[in-house]
DNA sequence: TGTTGTTACTTGCGTATCGCAAGTAATAGA
DNA sequence: TCTATTACTTGCGATACGCAAGTAACAACA
């Protein structure tokens, strides 16, 4: 038997160390990338819905996190229309994979943090 | 009937929303806070210990993540000895809680970061 | 008595990142 | 022609980061 997990010797370079929490950190480990997550998730897709989030994110931060969201594999650009090209955000199977990460941090934030509650998804016909 | 929920109009005010996780963001949202409380996780406890990790936390970031730690009511510092004083730092329940949270993160991470691996407990007797 | 070592930090300082405000390109519609 | 909309980009001052070095309070030798 030959080797496997990637071809081995492939992606085994990490940057900090080979920890999966350390790896999930250098992508998503800031004030404003799981934000972006948690908007997909709640069905929003265009640049204005996620603007108008109650927590002001600037707009080149949400450029920039979108830029190296769709680097990561995590989410995907796409035109919804031509002529002007506009364009939206879904997550892909990787990102959607997150669901599970925020469902644990919404239970121990809802628990530590009196008062806050979760935003209820955007209604798309 | 009366108020409830932390005796009403009390710690309803929130630094940018009152989305759980934007405020566990706000206290965990970086990329060295959730390494500190992996490291106590494990077991470690002394500074030291905690400077010792593979990811090389620079020092000054060790203490004001501690600091920070301690203020959220995460961590807990407390002497080991005197003469001299030394400290070691403890998770409270609060933070003890966080487990699931790191369970989560390292869930994922193990599936879309191939090689990665976590690290073993510290033994202490 | 002097020197080295350990632990738990702090301080300086250059660099990188953040975030507010404003600007831009490509249209649609009045 | 003028105003709006959408999806961004650019400038720039402020904040945060991170490397290196320094400090305080001892213990343990030699």
């Amino acid at each position: 038997m030959t080797d496997d997990l990637e071809t081995m010797d492939d992606k085994l370079t990490f940057e900090r160390s080979c920890c999966p929490i350390t790896n999930v950190l250098d992508t998503l480990g800031d004030k404003w990338t799981l934000l972006v997550i948690r908007d997909l998730v709640l069905g929003k897709r265009r640049y204005q819905e996620l603007m108008s989030s109650p927590e002001r994110i600037a707009s080149n931060i949400l450029a920039d996190r979108l830029k190296k969201l769709e680097a990561a594999g995590l989410v995907i650009r796409q035109a919804y229309q031509q002529k002007p090209a506009r364009y939206e955000y879904l997550l892909t199977e990787k990102g959607e994979g997150l669901r599970l990460v925020l469902g644990a941090i919404i239970t121990w934030g809802q628990e530590h943090y009196p008062g806050t509650m979760v935003f209820p998804a955007v209604e798309r016909r």
